[in-house]
DNA sequence: CTGTTAGCGCCTTCAC
DNA sequence: GTGAAGGCGCTAACAG
């Protein structure tokens, strides 16, 4: 109806509560100095009359605090990191705070270009999740912004960080297969270069020598952290000529695309062929049969990393291990009933 | 190594380059007044020296405009919303602008203050998929600031929007469903109150109806958008005396709960039950079996809703309408094959 | 307790 | 083609 309408300031406010302006910021802010109740009202009512909402770009460049976080994903369609997102968005909305979302696609240009424009958003402080070893990031850090690296660490990194062990995950994943008396244990892991890839992919040997298994190299293959990797990944399991028996998946988007390979091919899960995955996201839980996996805190880590980022003096653990859980469902052979 | 670096602003780097701060913006903006070679050379020289980059806030001060975008989304982890996140965040980027994101978690308070921060944080403009209808949207609508509605849309909006025609999606979906002769179909839908649940419904409704079937009450269940809502959908249709052999499930995250009772049942999918979708994410695409859907180009809906975001003065045509596309796979009944 | 005022870093009109 | 200067809306000393 009505046409654009100016943004009411705080000079207005201040006319109409018949008070100055720094009265008013004072009310707003609760300080730095005391108001008296009765000034206090006036202002109150005058921005309730006013409908007055402060500009938050004002404020920050006057106060050097843009209120506002960066979170960098690898790829937010990733339901692992949509996960992660949810919670990180619902803590710093809790803190006050808001979210700005970076999504790098994969690409180090891409993140670059983010890390710039957070920059140049001066944002108070960065969630990072990499693709690879990330240098820049701690030249943000060093500059002066806070940083917490997630889920992707670089161990030489000085930044902040949230992991979970995921070694241990790992071999805790490898060695419950092993429980089953499975012997053949196959592992897909995720891209070269990535500290979960690694470190994953250690576990799992670390778990098969300790048992003195065969680690045979035909049984270690890399794919995307992605139903499509996955589903790749199992038609090369399948191409080869002796099948495992069962395969440690680095994460649960594999185990999707290796669950539909088997359903492809007629290869009963867990019976024919056992699966144990990494995440523990609700696509584990609600696949056919559902998946057996080592569970991520998610909220947790949400809530650490965030913590971190508000308190960036607690020097010394400034790396937070949250633990993870083995999960037990049907895939690796723990539930023989179907139902329930 | 060293500490915090204080900022290096416009004033340096006029200095460094021995002219005024006003030759400085000329440069950087390309505008309004046109440099000399020899000046902006030195003027680019002394950026890349100080390493100087601009303040974004100052600048969104100054400019009146921040350069970003918001987008609310209802649950940043339903696998739908992070694609669509995903695409929106790359037409964004690509525009230049940055992408502030709020997950509302499917509550209208929490909406309404997700758009009263983004408010305060003068953003551009507004991406909005909504938990309900939103009276409060077209405030800002009216204040000024461009919105584009996604999704969920109310039909008295005057907000711009991008959807998918719902009712003609789902009829398509009955229909095919009908075409393979299936008769006793059920309708799994999303929460009341949204124009996606209705929409999808009064499709079925017609559908049925056109072909003179039972629209029979109990084959019309009510259910979240998620997993759990169809795990929970699929076990109360089990619970009931007489079964359908077919259902069109309003979106692909009901399905994979469908498919996960029928797989707990013992009920074969398309052979015993036959299962049709909306949505078209990747979900359906690596399930077992794969599910027959209508996807929605996401892509092309995000492109859409950055359009009318950076042109939001095309009056007339501001309600784009993107083609469906009925993606035919295994699970109504279509491929009989389990390879492939 | 309250008012005045000098910035925050940048844009842009207006003189030169 | 270049420089000076007045804001943008708010914060926080610094004076009363």
């Amino acid at each position: 109806m009505t046409g654009v309408q100016r943004r009411v300031t705080r000079d207005e406010v201040a006319k109409l509560a018949g008070t100055s302006t720094a009265v008013v910021s004072y009310v707003i802010n609760n300080g730095p100095r005391p108001v008296s109740e009765s000034t206090r009202n006036k202002v109150l009512a005058a921005i309730e009359q006013t409908r007055y909402r402060p500009n938050g770009i004002a404020k920050a460049l006057a106060a050097g605090s843009s209120r506002t976080y960066g979170l960098i994903v690898p790829d937010i369609s990733n339901p692992f990191f949509a996960a992660i997102a949810h919670a990180v968005e619902d803590e710093i909305f809790d803190a006050g705070m808001v979210l700005l979302l970076g999504d790098s696609a994969e690409s180090k240009e891409r993140e670059e270009e983010i890390l710039s424009i957070f920059q140049q958003q001066q944002i108070d402080g960065l969630l990072f999740i990499g693709t690879d070893n990330h240098p820049h990031v701690q030249t943000m850090a060093r500059a002066g912004t806070p940083v917490v690296v997630l889920d992707r660490i670089d161990e030489d990194d000085l930044a902040a960080s949230v992991v979970v062990d995921n070694i241990a995950g790992a071999i805790a994943a490898t060695r419950h297969l092993i429980g089953h008396g499975y012997t053949e244990i196959a592992f897909v892991g995720g891209p070269e270069g990535l500290s979960t890839s690694e470190d994953r992919h250690a576990g799992w040997m670390t778990a098969m020598r300790e048992a003195a298994l065969e680690v045979n190299d035909d049984w270690h293959l890399v794919a995307p952290y992605s139903k499509a990797g996955g589903l790749d990944a199992g038609r090369r399991l399948l191409a080869q000529s002796r099948l495992p028996r069962a395969i440690f998946a680095a994460n649960d988007q594999q185990a999707i695309g290796i669950l539909r390979v088997a359903y492809e091919a007629g290869i009963r899960v867990p019976e024919d062929l056992a699966i144990i995955t990494f995440d523990g996201t609700t696509d584990a839980e609600f696949s056919a049969p559902p998946l057996s996996t080592i569970r991520q805190p998610i909220e947790e880590i949400a809530k650490s990393a965030v913590w971190l980022l508000l308190n960036p003096d607690a020097d010394g653990s400034n790396r937070i291990t949250c633990q993870f859980e083995l999960v037990l469902r049907r895939s690796c052979g723990c539930t023989q009933e179907k139902n329930r």
